[in-house]
DNA sequence: CTCCTTTAGGTATCTAGACGAGTGGGCGAG
DNA sequence: CTCGCCCACTCGTCTAGATACCTAAAGGAG
């Protein structure tokens, strides 16, 4: 019973070349854009769409689906359709591997996300011996065999990314590395207690739409990216002694780095 | 005329939760991933998985609209739908602002692309002074007015990015950093000689879906996500003395960084 | 008052068909 | 042999339903 109260949306451009369907999500991306329809607050249905603007129902829905390939709303069955909050992001500062924040006690994660007044969980955790990937072989150095270490990170209930550590088994095996909880500072720490003393780290860092193994893993909405980072740890002698391969939720992360500038 | 040849793609599962269009999707996607159609190569037409499936034509393109979303493939009008190729990437070093590469002549982009072998091109420049918007006040310590360099970056033909440098009036105007060509070593070069010493870069990262106007200006494919970069040049006093927004196609681009372990 | 059922209003999926428009190969006219 | 036209094939857009299933609120049974 909703009329679409006059004004919200306008009218087709009948001598337009451009599709209907894209006139219509054009006029919802307009309105969205402008605060017409605020974060999180329903949407025409496709019924009142329907009548507003006389076309069929597959138009109204072709529209939609634009616009939800765009991120911009979502559609929960048998509730409507709704503009899409942007969740909280989580910033990853440069310096988030320093050592004085392996120091404490609790894994970085964890003391970041208190820090920020979220819930954290740390989830699916898997640990074991693997054939390593010819990627992951190659950053390593040639290893035929490694350690990896699976998990996933959740904020508030909401899985935010997951993550795995491969470590070459002549560093790994044996040691607190290997167990399901490594102890206070993480696997960083228990490397430099082994006499890997670490010197830096090398960062990749791509974007993609997700797998559809990965939208499940991190319950991603449609028009979600990923940001997938791989990170390789080298100790003071030029060593790889770790590659971590990360895939996020790109709506929830902000990366930040420093650069030298000489 | 092509009736499938058998064995590439299998039957539905009439008992499966798993909407029919989804299932196609599945067995498309798998077919690719496991090399059955190699890159550039030709699907099958809407037509011939009609009569393979035994459904109707909108269930199929249905299924297409997925991989489309996924960035998995690509439908040209008249042709056909073909496995995306992936493109070459370009690789952004940390240390790509570095002084030393500063020296030379040429932009640090026309610079990089030559040596890859690529032809480079950068177009639609534009340069002039405008209000800031609040963000890039706030980053270059509220600024009220700036002065803007917008341009945009090709490779081989395909545009790949694009970026708009603000920089506080009172350094840039009336110097060659306000002239359409800044010069060899591009403007932190001049930043420099106006005695702007430059001491670090500090870089934020994000992915998202683009907007429509960045579909346009990039010509991306559906189901690329962009990568939004943006920096914020440090002089020696801690005065920050620009910010650049990047807007880059994510397909095209790997970024890399290193960082401190102490 | 609580709990279950009903029902109205949503979206999800699918069918069947129509017309438009871009592509490229074949064929006939010259 | 060459050029231009035509046609078959292909994707793009749109219509008009039908059925399924989900959600939330109203109403009735206990």
């Amino acid at each position: 019973m909703s009329p679409l109260s006059s004004g919200l949306l306008g009218d087709l451009d009948p001598t337009s070349d451009r599709a209907v369907f894209r006139q219509i999500a054009d006029q919802l991306r307009e309105a969205i854009d402008r605060g017409r329809f605020r974060e999180g607050e329903k949407l025409p249905s496709e019924a009142d769409l329907v009548d507003h603007f006389g076309v069929s129902r597959m138009t109204v829905r072709n529209a939609f689906s634009i616009l939800q390939g765009e991120g911009l709303v979502h559609a929960e069955h048998g509730r409507g359709v709704f503009v899409r909050p942007r969740p909280p992001v989580r910033r990853l500062a440069s310096d988030r591997f320093a050592r004085r924040h392996r120091e404490q006690g609790k894994s970085a994660f964890i003391v970041e996300a208190d820090a920020a007044g979220s819930h954290p969980q740390v989830d699916s955790l898997e640990v074991k011996e693997e054939k390593a990937s010819q990627d992951v072989s190659a950053r390593l150095g040639s290893v035929r065999r490694v350690l990896a270490r699976r998990r996933r990170y959740l904020l508030d209930g909401r899985p935010v990314e997951f993550a795995t550590s491969y470590l070459p088994l002549d560093i790994a095996r044996g040691t607190p590395i290997a167990e399901p909880n490594p102890g206070p500072g993480g696997i960083y720490a228990r490397l430099e207690e082994l006499g890997h003393r670490l010197d830096h780290f090398e960062e990749e860092i791509r974007a993609r739409m997700p797998s559809p193994a990965e939208v499940k893993t991190l319950r991603l909405a449609a028009g979600v990216p990923v940001i997938h980072l791989i990170r390789t740890a080298f100790d003071t002698e030029g060593r790889a002694v770790e590659v971590c391969d990360t895939v996020m939720a790109a709506d929830a992360y902000v990366l930040s780095y420093q650069l030298p500038a000489t």
